[in-house]
DNA sequence: GTGTCATTATTGATACATCAATCAGATTGA
DNA sequence: TCAATCTGATTGATGTATCAATAATGACAC
């Protein structure tokens, strides 16, 4: 690994640049395919799972934010404008007169369930297809070797 | 590769979030390193990086896009934003009247320069250090697969 | 209980990406 | 020539991300 010794060498710098630009395409082939089949944005989507599995299909906005690690202002913003659009409605919360609670609406739901099969399988189509068993358990290993260095 | 049989396995599905969320953490640890040390965006930075590639750091509009890959649009607007900053200039296009040619200014130039081996450091830091030489030569070797896949 | 502080959630400002619409100037073909 | 069309570039609208500021309530020490 050899850390700080060498400077940043030039194909180091184009993997960095091709990381970048590939996992840049590869989002907007999916969010592309994800609206023709649901009109949802990848936001939406993140939103409408994680409130899909959270209990009775609801949450507080602070839990929720905290399981998909998102800042309380970005859902917040977000939330706003998927309620407009009816795929999910605030409720005050019973126990908590400051707190609010999310709720997965029929026509969130829906959406949501309209989507989700399609989206795996562009995953599929546009990623996990792309790659041999090989590629992938190296990639597995290199994303945590990654991840592992930036929690450092 | 076995496309298109099986569906998208939550192995699959896991790597694919990781690949997303690892490059994300990446792409805001330089842009946060980049605002730091040049006070640029990396919206910022990828146009002076192009413009001082391009001779005499000036180029028609719709040439610099097509270098970068970048809708025209795009652009225009992070054109706009940068101007008024005084990190760019327009200048109307001697041979075409419709043109317009983006000029680097002294001060695109001198942000440029502040950010640049600093900015390849912290590739270097936060990417590049985390992988043996044996995985960055696996994942140049997935990316290429991808790309291969997206073009097909 | 009251004052202080923390927490929940929203809001506004700014930057950015994408799309559709626009506009001026160039080009072409009758 | 001049009408139709193409091209270079900008603009406006909408959705999104981030940051700082705010409002309201809760919790706790006293």
């Amino acid at each position: 690994m050899v850390v700080g010794r060498r400077r940043l060498s030039a194909g180091e710098l184009a993997v960095w640049r091709a990381l970048v630009d590939t996992t840049d395409e590869l989002r907007r082939r999916l969010s592309v395919q994800l609206a023709e089949d649901s009109g949802l944005s990848p936001a939406d989507y993140r939103v409408l799972l994680a409130l899909s599995e959270a209990d009775g299909k609801r949450s507080r906005s602070s839990r929720l934010a905290g399981v998909m690690e998102w800042e309380r202002s970005r859902l917040s913003h977000q939330l706003g404008r998927m309620e407009k659009r009816g795929l999910i409605r605030r409720e005050d919360c019973a126990t908590d007169n400051r707190g609010a609670e999310v709720v997965l609406t029929e026509d969130g739901a829906d959406a949501f369930r309209r989507a989700t099969a399609p989206h795996a399988k562009a995953i599929k189509k546009h990623f996990a297809d792309a790659l041999t068993p090989e590629q992938f358990d190296a990639l597995k290993d290199i994303l945590q070797s990654l991840e592992r260095h930036l929690e450092r």
